[in-house]
DNA sequence: CTGAAAGCGCTTACAG
DNA sequence: CTGAAAGCGCTTACAG
């Protein structure tokens, strides 16, 4: 058996009223109790219930995260184990536990969220991926529930969300490719679904426009974002007949699928055809050639979604707050024509 | 204000003992009532209070993930997002949902636990890496609470731990680097702290022992395990004179910074110096030269972990298990001479 | 400064 | 098949 605030009151000979105000560091109790009771306390080897406690408080200091699809699936990629890393960092700081859930169907997903939202387990959610059409944000919304999305959100704009400026990086990376020289630039795993992929399409169809090269939409392909299917997106595009000098890649994973094809045709990267890619891997870095690719700060998302949540969770979710993280251009050998 | 089972039993001209059957799929109650109770809830939007359930039940369907360390600094690490998304995958399977607490200093480490264990938030702990004289693991015994340690521990026979088993394939690794003719192989990164890597020195010592070479202490260097600090371990060998002509690193990451400084030093990989690590980071594939590693198998550790600690959850932790995942040698060009 | 009582939202023997 | 009541282990106005 567990031993509860009645034992120690009993031993102590006082109310447990008392000794949940000791325990509450309540400055009404003297010391003189308030010291007998601790010393009881230790004896017994007692830790309050946080069940118990949370139920007549309403508060349980955790917040979920919810992740997309088969988390399995999902932290094969450094990306979400990166974000994660962020809100555990600030959730530390403010004493805050993190209870992780992965959904595998849609249709989990309402369950899910209201497990944790209605069922009274966390203060607020973080979704870690904002997709268009989110029944997720659409269900927070409507249960009135605090909530951070990673990634811009279209659905609504009472909501708080946490997202590079995709569009200005990929625009930025498009203009790289068109300095060096290219007009036939390739964009792959642009997903209809993903708001940042289509953020990006954006920001590479104002590049092209801005420099007067035309949009091929055959060089445009769609792909599922995290997938390893950059090898079969770029066959795609050569068997068509398109001939690219330059690929950007929506994630690096891609990038590297794509790049294995290009070799596999016998294309040098880059002075046969430039690649890069987003999110910038630790592999990136060290692959043959490098690879150029953005460095979205996942960390940094992770870290600003959980203030946010804070933010929300104590404003009584009245307020709602968007925040851009620094993306940066990180220019290596994939982009670079050899002089 | 949320809508609660009383609410529903107003509504429906039940009792709440009615509804919460009704929830529970008692099959005493009749379909017309279920029913009844079942369409007003979804009217209503209704949704169990799980603290509620849980402190009138204990159970509460959570785990407890505990990252030594700060997670920020852990995770940096892809060992243990690996690790977390084994038990994510078991957790899943089984509806559990994980809550991940990460310990900054020793002090906070009892009451973290204390927190989950006695708090009634999680009905189980795993421990993320098993250390000497552990005490987590030590207060966890005191309080008798289910637990499984990620690292075989030498704290006590009575525990539940999964592991490779370190100390052959640490064998296997030097009896390679032997067969390849090396006879002064140094080994870093060993930490008196962290139960594995010293299995692996054992693996080695053994190794050379049975192929009669002498085991030279100063080139056994101790190092914290994780850290990037394989540059200054194996500048700190080289500087006292030793000339090792093979170095074996508890992690690749202390490999990688080992290959740095033995690149400054103008040695050649794997002709002058032959390397190898241990956890083969993704990286390691592709680096050059490849890194020859030893492949933990993260994930399965993960898994299993979630796999013993259900067990003990169920048996109310009268039986114990320990449980090896296999390990495999990855020999790269690290440490394969030019022919 | 301290206690008795009601309440947080459920579950579950017990009784009918 | 259903309900009244007690209980899970806390907190917190209210009263003194």
């Amino acid at each position: 058996m567990r031993v509860t605030i009645n034992d120690i009151a009993k031993k102590a000979n006082v109310s447990p009223s008392t000794v949940s105000r000791v325990i509450a560091n309540n400055p009404r109790i003297s010391s003189t109790t308030s010291e007998k009771v601790l010393k009881i306390m230790k004896e017994m080897n007692y830790h309050p219930n946080m069940i118990a406690r949370s139920l007549a408080n309403r508060s349980t200091k955790i917040i979920g995260v919810i992740v997309p699809g088969a988390i399995e699936k999902a932290f094969q990629h450094p990306f979400f184990p990166e974000i994660l890393r962020g809100i555990a960092s600030e959730a530390h700081k403010n004493t805050y536990n993190i209870l992780i859930s992965s959904v595998t169907e849609v249709k989990d997903e309402k369950q899910v969220i209201n497990e944790l939202a209605k069922g009274g387990i966390a203060e607020g959610i973080i979704l870690m991926t904002s997709r268009m059409k989110d029944p997720s944000i659409a269900e927070l919304i409507k249960i009135n529930f605090p909530f951070v999305v990673i990634g811009r959100s279209m659905v609504d704009s009472e909501i708080n969300w946490v997202d590079n400026d995709n569009f200005s990086v990929a625009y930025e990376l498009t203009k790289h490719f068109i300095n060096q020289g290219h007009k036939k630039i390739a964009l792959i795993g642009v997903s209809k679904q993903v708001v940042v992929t289509l953020d990006r399409l954006e920001g590479y169809k104002k590049a092209l426009l801005d420099s007067n090269l035309e949009i091929d939409e055959g060089l445009i392909v769609e792909g599922k974002f995290f997938d390893d299917i950059g090898y079969g997106l770029m066959k795609k595009i050569l068997d068509e007949g398109a001939r690219p000098t330059g690929v950007i890649a929506c994630d690096d994973v891609l990038a590297f699928g794509a790049i294995k094809l290009l070799t596999e045709y016998g294309l040098k990267i880059p002075d046969d055809i430039a690649v890069a890619g987003f999110n910038n891997l630790p592999l990136s870095d060290y692959s043959t050639p490098s690879l150029t690719s953005v460095e979205v700060n996942a960390f940094g998302l992770g870290a600003k979604a959980f203030q946010l949540l804070i933010k929300s969770i104590n404003s009584n979710y009245e307020v709602f707050n968007k925040a851009i993280v620094p993306a940066q251009l990180v220019i290596r050998n994939s982009t670079l024509k050899q002089v």
